[in-house]
DNA sequence: GCGACAG
DNA sequence: ATCTTGTCGC
């Protein structure tokens, strides 16, 4: 695929995103985050139950990479590997290794995983893409495009509001990641190591 | 042209 | 993200 239309791409899906909360009860959360080792890619599931904080459930496949990591682009080499641990399981919600949003055009990794799924998603990156940070506000062009909290960016990803989004991370927060996505990071972490 | 740049 | 040992500190 080329560059740019890899960029058309986002601009065009980004207006499907949904910015306000479309569910019912969050009683589930799952966690994406990938780890690599040479060309292989070990995604990783870590399904969560949000009043207790135990994990329910969780899974890590192999996948082979092809394409290389270009920033703002994300979403074509990590996207299809978390889809494939997505598949076939049961959560209200997913937290994503990446941002939703807050990014150039809108349409990050976690908008991605939220709109092929039809699911709210909300995006957790460790470093900031892009925006300039406000009282804590990431501001970009004008528009607030996710908060600053805990030394972690959080963004829309979809069918979910900021306000919203920032509340359910701060609820599943132990340490400095939401526990869905530590968790994550750890088991494909020792899967991409073994 | 220069620097920045999720994972 | 990954390649990589020990070390300082709560």
């Amino acid at each position: 695929m080329r560059y740019e239309y890899a960029i058309k791409l986002q601009e065009y899906l980004s207006k499907y995103i949904i910015r306000e909360d479309r569910f019912k009860e969050i009683r589930y959360i799952a966690g994406v985050d990938v780890s690599y080792r040479r060309e292989k890619a070990y995604p990783c599931i870590v399904i969560i139950e949000k009043e207790s904080l135990k994990m329910i459930n969780y899974e890590c496949k192999e996948f082979i990479l092809d394409i290389p990591y270009i920033p703002s682009l994300l979403f074509l080499r990590e996207g299809n590997a978390m889809l494939s641990v997505l598949k076939n399981k049961e959560y209200d919600l997913i937290m994503v290794d990446g941002n939703g949003i807050l990014h150039p055009r809108r349409f990050g990794l976690a908008s991605y995983i939220g709109l092929m799924l039809n699911k709210p998603t909300i995006g957790v990156a460790k470093r900031l893409l892009c925006g300039e940070i406000v009282n804590d506000d990431i501001i970009d062009k004008g528009e607030v495009i996710g908060k600053k909290f805990n030394n972690i960016y959080i963004s829309i990803g979809n069918m979910v509001s900021l306000s919203t989004a920032v509340r359910l991370v701060k609820e599943v927060c132990r340490f400095r990641l939401p526990e869905p996505i530590r968790l994550a990071d750890i088991i494909s972490r020792r899967a991409a190591q073994a």
